[in-house]
DNA sequence: AGAGTTACATACCGACGGTATGTATGACAT
DNA sequence: ATGTCATACATACCGTCGGTATGTAACTCT
């Protein structure tokens, strides 16, 4: 990648994809073994230029994972609301497996994110994507007096751990079972929750 | 640490030393936090020492989680029996959750030996410990009809999914909810399986 | 035309994982 | 008693990596 001319338009441009190339090879060999060195020489730049535009690798981190959360939140966010709190929450879990399920190759497991972030930094962000969206739908069903009365926190965490655990299987898991299988028992899951 | 006398007695001596040593500085500092070096420091050794006894840092970890897990599997295997499959269970996960809230500053974060094992080895490892007891159970609640007709090894999975996820949880959140709320939704989790 | 900013490249440092090699100690056979 | 050999380390070194400091070409603006 040659010298941009220097306007700040053409820097977004080389910011984004160096995100984008990041995310890929963040998702591919992990983040101890994507070192800065080699994400540079994926946009044919050296890593001064990375360390121009990050100021860390963590730095580069968050980014990535702050475009990978956009990605899934479009993806659930797209879900159409009805007046059915219940039917809505499944499809959203529905709607989030599906997508992890298709776009695990591209996209880095959550615990690896959350070792390298740290828990709270990890929390920071996702509470503004995936798990926004599906705390709004958690409060729905509250707020309708349709759940037991757990903690609203304990709640959104657990149900989003088990998506995310759901996922992880999914993905790692040899053959033993399908999607199907797993969107079944999360939804004996949420339902016994039920008030 | 002086040179040991060279009988093979004494070498198995500092080697668990060596482990318990190193599972602590992984549990207070991480693994990529913690340095063969100041492992070697802690025991009064020097990194060529530390690799006579384990071919690689990963070699080092892993030792580090199967004591750990020993632990965990000495404390959930202490349940004893009753003819009653859905109280073992019960006690079997609440028994999981005391152990790790109460032990959780002297052990390793499961989410950071899975992402530096990776998903095979660590389950490779955990299916003779926690994971086998788990297992256990489980079969004794299916081969008694008692389950609703999951394939095994998702039930298996998901359910020591939910308490690694619970575990996580109730170690790095705030005080937004308490031990037994944690306990009360799982019980509740649990109950939605049944046939 | 000169000055200042932008968008990189180059060169270097310290820490770390890992390896190769040296070496003191004790066991054992002769 | 002595030489041999495996054991249980220590020492020295290498390549890689995260990070920093500095240089510099291109473009803008005055």
């Amino acid at each position: 990648m040659s010298v941009k001319s220097p306007t700040p338009k053409f820097a977004e441009e080389t910011r984004d994809t160096l995100i984008q190339e990041a995310l890929e090879l963040f998702a591919r060999h992990g983040y101890a073994g994507t070192s800065i060195d080699r994400i540079a020489e994926k946009v044919s730049m050296t890593k001064g230029a990375v360390y121009y535009y990050f100021s860390s690798k963590k730095e580069v981190l968050i980014a990535c994972y702050q475009l990978q959360a956009q990605w899934v939140a479009e993806a659930v966010g797209a879900v159409p609301e009805t007046d059915n709190p219940w039917d809505d929450t499944l499809l959203l879990c529905d709607t989030f497996l599906d997508f992890v399920v298709s776009n695990g190759r591209h996209t880095m497991p959550l615990q690896e994110v959350i070792t390298f972030l740290g828990w709270e930094t990890w929390r920071d962000i996702d509470s503004r994507y995936t798990m926004g969206t599906l705390a709004r739908t958690i409060s729905r069903l509250q707020d309708g007096g349709l759940l037991k009365p757990y903690p609203r926190n304990l709640l959104i965490s657990m149900i989003y751990g088990v998506l995310v655990e759901a996922a992880i299987n999914l993905a790692s898991s040899p053959d033993d079972y399908t999607l199907q299988d797993m969107k079944t028992l999360i939804a004996d899951l949420l339902g016994s929750m039920r008030a």
